[in-house]
DNA sequence: ATAGGGTCTTGATAAAGATCAAGCGAGGAA
DNA sequence: TTCCTCGCTTGATCTTTATCAAGACCCTAT
């Protein structure tokens, strides 16, 4: 591990309340590991030996059915997944990919288990978190349901703006394909919901997005926070 | 509340752990209330002061946006819901409605969120059934992406088969209607997916079904357990 | 510089699903 | 009983989305 890496670890919100000796036990029995790009660092159905978090890259979860496949979510660092899982021992409902190069600390599940049973700090912090994914999903959900795929991709464009803080301009920083698969259509689809989207200022050069008429895109997306406000 | 039911509670997974002066705290500040059917209990966006308990008769959550509505999931006796966001202590993302006459508990969310702070056992509880309800959700994220509507009943059809025992015919026990939203579809789509499965062994006949050739079905849904086995 | 591999876009076409309209049929009220 | 309502089904049509095929673009390695 890097240094000052593991004090960055320590203040995320799902270890920050940790007993000291606790958080120390638990990252002994760390592994950190280095990958390549499009690395499988986890398929769905095997069993949830270990909780990763992300320190440096990116990793993308995806799930499978009859040779199909769908981009659930990105994730960046710091950040942890597949949480649920470790705490159910269960299987993984989905798989993980490294997109680029990516560093992952992979902390046994049976550890985690175990101390979350006796520190109330860490439960708390658990509590949290799962209650804070399981709300994700329900918007994922909801958008999904209740929206055409380019009224998803509008309040997609909107909500990367305001995360990049409403300057008009921001970077996709995601392949459109995978994009597409996130956002439930083909890549196909998507260029064209972009060419549609040009008629409500949307501008897209490459992975260069820009927002040229923010109260037209937001009239024709219908932004909710119930949907679209990650925070909430 | 009715003599005996208080003990029912208690015995629930997420109550069973409590302290029992916790859950006698707890239910103090209680309300039973009595709802004729169609009644909205809880409007997506409000703020989420009571966690709900279902004693009896069935409850419907549903989300809407720009009017449109789906079906989320429908609750059954003795089941909460809405936890995640009592614990967030964030707005409602689904609003809920009776069924049929329903008695529902209304638990005040503060209480609820004082005692997980210092009650390990009910806290380990939550965690348990916050886990659930968000795998559940990824399953059906999942569900939803990944298959087309014909596939999405079939895989229903079975798993209702199995819940009931595998007994090769079962009662829907839901409006044709509320069905199609909560599979994501129209009403019309769903007459016209049943009569696709006829052709593999599915006799749907008002609310009763019969499943005449479980093979065949299989075989066309293709079921796994990391989509359709609600235990997983 | 250029050849090769990927991604992205575009067009043509097909499939899946939604909408609209009409009629059927079971159940409830007068 | 008869009428009415409401949910369900069916057919016709339209919209949305996926698929297939081809070409443009853009890296990157040689």
């Amino acid at each position: 591990m890097r240094p000052g890496e593991i004090d960055e670890i320590r203040k995320l919100p799902l270890f920050a309340a940790m007993l000291p000796e606790n958080f120390d036990a638990l990252f002994r029995g760390a592994y950190v590991q280095s990958f390549p790009p499009q690395i499988e660092l986890i398929r769905e159905g095997d069993p949830a030996d270990f909780l990763h978090v992300v320190l440096e890259g990116s990793v993308e979860l995806f799930a499978t059915w009859n040779n199909r496949e769908t981009t659930m979510a990105t994730v960046a660092p710091i950040a942890t997944f597949i949480l649920a899982a470790t705490i159910k021992n269960g299987p993984y409902l989905m798989s993980a990919r490294t997109l680029e190069k990516a560093r992952v600390i992979l902390l046994p599940s049976a550890d985690v288990r175990k101390i979350f049973t006796t520190d109330t700090g860490f439960a708390q912090a658990i509590i949290l978190d799962l209650a804070q994914c399981y709300r994700s999903v329900v918007k994922s959900h909801k958008d999904l349901k209740l929206r055409t795929s380019v009224e998803r991709l509008a309040n997609y464009l909107l909500r990367k703006d305001q995360q990049a803080g409403e300057q008009g301009h921001f970077d996709l920083k995601i392949e459109k394909r995978r994009l597409a698969s996130y956002l439930g259509m083909t890549a196909e689809n998507l260029s064209r919901s972009i060419r549609t989207l040009n008629g409500y200022g949307v501008e897209i050069d490459g992975s260069q997005v820009r927002i040229t008429d923010r109260k037209d895109l937001a009239a024709f997306a219908k932004p909710t926070p119930l949907i679209d406000d990650p925070k909430c």
